[in-house]
DNA sequence: ATGAAAGCGCTAACAA
DNA sequence: TTGTTAGCGCTTTCAT
């Protein structure tokens, strides 16, 4: 980047001080109609283009909010930052997108920068890995407008915007219920995670409402493609195996599924399998999947939102918000 | 943000100057040791973090590039932030991502995002939108270190990164014809865009060089999901139909399986298929899909360290470079 | 060992 | 209508 035009260029090759081609290029009325014109021409000529930094040290905004999430790599997460860029756009604000890939010691890092590059609030959707909440609390000690969402924590007390995950886990358990199931399983995120512990609920309350008793042997801490499928394929070959299973994301039912159909389970007949998060991929599977839509979108949509009423607000009268996103049963060949 | 802790008031507490401060803070040798310690202490205490707009604004220099992609929800494109973001993190650099949506005038108002915002270096892949370049040509005239990466263009003599388009695109084809395939068809991105030019031709060349025909008609422009579907739905139905489809990615390529399989036709049997890209979806339908892995993390890699290569190298002895990183054909059960 | 002052690019209060 | 100046937060040269 040799040497990006300045107004002190333009002032100095026309004549005027800064400031006048400082107001001239911002359409100040006291400014005459032919030196605007002259500024402007030669600003459009030189390809002059404000330097961002500047304004954003002079007016102590960046016009920038910041997101943090566990991983891009996720249709979830991707639906999601589609939703927040969608509003920050309408704004005229810039995201500032980091993934943590679920580690705590990259959230931390994200966060820091976000604080260091003064962005004027912050979207986080917590890493699995992260205990320690101290980074967040740093941000609101700053008063930096803050929003969680998805990956939430009881400990915080600020906005968050998460699924219905109670709600979610509860018709797709009571959908398993209603073809016949007997005896699901729940392959569920570690129930320390507002999600794991919701989604956990939705599932038991499901059952109790059924009469169906809770089973602990078929609680399965598990979340991911990989380890859905090992743990499936050891579980699946018992006679007591379960005929149902509701997994918390569609990548653990894929394991799930593909564990099940390498065993010679049929599916649905021998076993109907339900995912969360209604991925592209739900609907390539052979059988397709069954699963619960979460409207990432809206829950970006959303969470901007809350943003940017605690941008605009400021401190005053605060009082968190919670948002919960309807969620809706999919219903394909896995059931 | 309420008052971000400064040096000046670090200095005001301390009845020392800003400058002192700021030595102290960056352990000035001229400094003497009680002063540090009282510095660095009570910055703590506040804790104070260096004002990054301020430096930028200083440094000219943002320590931050700027990666423009067609679209996040993409295994392919993840997978290359990732591998960005490992180099660029390596070197205490940001990156500041931001999606086209494949969208021409997205991408123009990202590009101006970008320099207005002064980042050292950009990479980019165009959209499919894009015909006109001089958004890119601008960036090139204001000197700005610039890396293509997976969509390029001929037109622009800068550094490029890209798969062995070529080449993946034979091996593919090869495959099919050693599976028996007499009847191949493709399903290309526009060959406007070189990775459709690229991969075209390495599917002629493969036929040419194992004497088969090559069939205007079974050509088919066509990239994603419900197209591929759709086109396919139409096509697969007459008697004269493909025996076997290289597709110009994966999403692409679950369209025509799908299609395959509501006609009633076997797979691999009846037809045979590939893809390109090797997503994760791959290994999950039925049959899996054999297809073209891209290594889209390598390529983020690559194109980074070139990025970097200019950033340092200023604007001394440019020959841009073209890396072209290697495919691999992974056999799996569609083919 | 420490301070004063200039400057990065820009805006706005104050002067003229 | 236009110019001068101060200041956003920081580093660094030049004094002391």
């Amino acid at each position: 980047m040799e040497h990006q035009i300045t107004i002190k260029d333009i002032a100095l090759k026309l004549g005027y001080s800064i400031s006048t081609v400082s107001r001239a290029l911002s359409d100040h009325p006291d400014i005459s109609p032919k030196t605007k014109k002259a500024v402007k021409e030669l600003a459009d000529l030189l390809g002059y283009k404000p330097n961002q930094i500047a304004l954003n040290l002079r007016n102590k905004s960046t016009r920038t909010i910041g997101l943090i999430i566990p991983e891009i790599m996720h249709s979830y997460f991707s639906t999601v930052i589609s939703g927040v860029e969608e509003i920050a756009y309408n704004n005229d604000f810039n995201v500032f997108i980091s993934q943590s890939n679920e580690s705590y010691k990259r959230e931390v890092i994200n966060t820091q920068s976000l604080l260091s590059n003064r962005v004027d609030g912050v979207l986080v959707s917590i890493s699995k890995e992260t205990k320690d909440l101290s980074h967040i609390k740093k941000l609101i000690s700053c008063k930096i407008p803050l929003v969680l969402f998805d990956r939430i924590s009881d400990e915080l007390n600020v906005d968050k915007v998460m699924s219905d995950d109670y709600h979610g886990a509860y018709i797709a358990v009571t959908h398993l219920i209603e073809r016949g199931c007997k005896r699901i399983a729940i392959f569920s995120a570690p129930t320390n995670l507002s999600i794991g512990k919701n989604r956990y609920e939705g599932y038991k309350n499901a059952l109790t409402d059924n009469s169906i008793p809770i089973d602990q042997n078929l609680f399965f801490p598990c979340d991911t493609f990989s380890d859905s499928r090992r743990i499936a394929l050891s579980v699946f070959k018992k006679a007591e195996r379960p005929d149902g299973v509701f997994a918390v994301n569609d990548k653990t039912a894929f394991g799930i599924m593909l564990a099940s159909k390498a065993l010679g389970l049929q599916i649905p007949e021998d076993v109907k399998i339900i995912g969360f998060e209604n991925s592209f991929s739900a609907e390539i599977t052979t059988p397709s999947l069954t699963s619960i839509d979460q409207f990432g979108y809206e829950i970006g949509r959303e969470a901007t939102k809350l943003l940017f009423k605690r941008i605009k607000n400021g401190d005053e009268d605060f009082l968190p918000e919670e948002k919960q996103i309807k969620t809706k049963l999919i219903i394909r060949n896995s059931t």
